[in-house]
DNA sequence: AATTTATGTCAATAACACTGACCCTTTTCG
DNA sequence: CGAAAAGGGTCAGTGTTATTGACATAAATT
C-alpha cells in the first residue's frame, strides 16, 4: 500500500549503477576469453599480464615490471620461472647494469601473446563496426578517465611505449 | 619483412591494444576504492558481489545467485555466513516455497553497499562531469557490445530489475 | 672496503574457489 | 499416500594464487 511518489526522484543513481554492472560484466567477458587459451597451456592470468607487459615492453627490468604488475617479487618469481621453463620469455643480462635482467618474448612467447589477444581483439572490432570510429574514440577517452589521475600519465607512456614496440618489431 | 611495406599501415592493432590496456587499468583502479573499505570489515571481493545482486535483486534465491555469481555453493556459503552472522544479509523462508531462502540486505547491508559503491560512483560522476552525458551514454552501449552477446539481455534484465529494487526501496 | 641495488629463493600463511559426499526439509508427482 | 526431486546446508580435502618474512648472491656505487 505503500504508493508515496517522491516526485524528486534521484536519476543519477541508477545510471551510475549500470555503468558499475557494465563494467563488472564487460570485464569479465573480457578477460573469459583468453582464460580458456591459458588453461591449455596450464598458465593462469598472472603468465597473461607478464606476456603482455613484456610484449609491450622488451627489455624491461623485473623491478620495473613489478611496479607496474604491483605484485610481489615471490609472485613474479613463479610465474616468470614458468614462462622462461618454457621458452615463452627470456632473460638477458643488461649491458649497462649486469645486475639487471632485462625481459624478452621468444619467438614462442609472441606467437602465444598473440593467440590470447586475438580474441579480445575481435571483441573490440565488432564494437568498432557497430558503432564506429568515433564512438569507439571516445570510450577511450571516458575509460582513461576512469582511470586514477595520478597513473593516468603513466598508462599514456606504457601504450605509447606498446606501439612503439609494435612497430619496431617489423623489422 | 612480408614483402610489401605499403603505406597502409595496419593502424587498428594499435588502436585495440590501447583499447586493450585501458581495460586493464581502468578495472584496477575501478575495483580498487572498494577493496580498501572491504578490507577494513575483513571481507573481500566475494562478499562485496553478493552485497550488490542481493541489493539489485531483493528476495533473491539461493540458486538464482549462484547462477548469477557462477561459483559453486560451497564458495558461496562461505561468504554468505560471514555476511549473515554480520547482520549485513537476511534470509527469509519463502512464502510460497517453504524451501527457498529469499535474501535480503539488512539496514546495516544496505549501508555498506552505498559506501562501497560511493567512490565508483564519484568516479563515473567525475567522468559525466568532464566529458557529458552524450559520451557517457555512449561509453554504456560500447560496454554492452564489450559483453558475450548472449548475456547481454541477462545484463539489461538485471539492471532494470536493480533500478527498480531501488525505486521500490523508498517505502 | 662497505654499502646499496637488483634479483633469486626457501618457508609459512591466507584467501578463495573447487570437487565430492552426505544430510535435512519441502514440494511434486505417479 | 509414498517415492522421487528440488532447494539448501555442511563437512572434509585439495589446489591455485597471492601474501609476508628472512636470507643469499652478484654487481654497482660510494
Amino acid at each position: 500500500m505503500s504508493g508515496d511518489m517522491s516526485k524528486t526522484k534521484d536519476r543519477k543513481d541508477s545510471d551510475f549503477n549500470d555503468a558499475i554492472e557494465l563494467m563488472f560484466f564487460a570485464y569479465r567477458d573480457f578477460i573469459a576469453d583468453p582464460d580458456v587459451i591459458l588453461e591449455a597451456h596450464d598458465f593462469g592470468r598472472a603468465h597473461h599480464r607478464v606476456l603482455h607487459f613484456v610484449a609491450g615492453n622488451p627489455g624491461i627490468s623485473i623491478a620495473d615490471l613489478l611496479d607496474i604488475l604491483r605484485v610481489t617479487k615471490q609472485s613474479l618469481a613463479r610465474v616468470l620461472r614458468d614462462l622462461i621453463d618454457g621458452d615463452y620469455v627470456e632473460q638477458r643480462i643488461g649491458a649497462n647494469d649486469r645486475r639487471k635482467r632485462l625481459l624478452h618474448l621468444t619467438p614462442k612467447g609472441i606467437a602465444l601473446h598473440g593467440k590470447l589477444i586475438a580474441p579480445q581483439e575481435k571483441r573490440f572490432n565488432e564494437v568498432l563496426t557497430a558503432l564506429g570510429p568515433q564512438v569507439f574514440e571516445q570510450w577511450k577517452k571516458t575509460m582513461r578517465l576512469v582511470i586514477n589521475s595520478e597513473d593516468r600519465e603513466n598508462v599514456d607512456e606504457l601504450i605509447k611505449r606498446s606501439r612503439a614496440a609494435r612497430t619496431k618489431n617489423e623489422t
